[in-house]
DNA sequence: GCCAACGTTGGC
DNA sequence: GCCAACGTTGGC
């Protein structure tokens, strides 16, 4: 089993959200980033991953949700209604793929990027916090999960 | 809204 | 294959 973090912007789909869709599990849709694009399909269900809520008045890991379904192509990327679409990208060869989420668990406060920054050099290479990255899925090491899992504990923010 | 950093596109 | 121009991300 590995470990992911992946961003979304709450104005456009909280971890809230993400508790209120049935059976508490969605399509992680809308990624057009190649090298994102490859995380998720590297996952595997079961996979476990932080929820994260980018480009808000407070950046934080919010919670935690599971990988419930293998990527598959990306259906918004063929619908020219959607902001997601890409003219370029043929069905019989799709660009752009998804895997499914369930919601697993809302931390009881969010565990804030500038906190995160206290903790850098306990998180060497962790993606996150590195100079200028921006990757909206990235992978997270099995030590640097376990730490950021104890620090929400060690908060009483779970 | 600003801007640094990164990714993508397209002319050559 | 290079690289300038442009677009996007995302923190502040």
């Amino acid at each position: 089993m590995a470990y992911w973090l992946m961003k979304s912007e709450p104005d456009t789909f909280s971890i809230d959200d993400l508790a209120r869709r049935p059976g508490k599990t969605e399509p992680w849709d809308g990624v057009r980033n190649y090298q994102a694009r490859n995380h998720m399909r590297a996952m595997a269900v079961g996979d476990q991953v932080f929820f994260y809520h980018s480009s808000c008045a407070e950046p934080a890991i919010v919670g935690t949700m599971r990988v419930c379904a293998d990527a598959a192509p990306d259906a918004a990327q063929f619908d020219p209604k959607s902001p997601y679409y890409d003219p370029a990208s043929k069905p019989d060869a799709p660009r752009w793929f998804a895997v499914k989420v369930r919601y697993e668990r809302t931390l009881k406060k969010p565990l804030t990027l500038s906190a995160l920054r206290l903790h850098a050099d306990k998180l060497p290479g962790f993606q996150l916090l590195m100079r200028g990255s921006r990757l909206s899925v990235l992978p997270v090491s099995d030590e640097h999960w376990d730490y950021i899992m104890n620090l929400t504990r060690a908060k009483d923010t779970l």
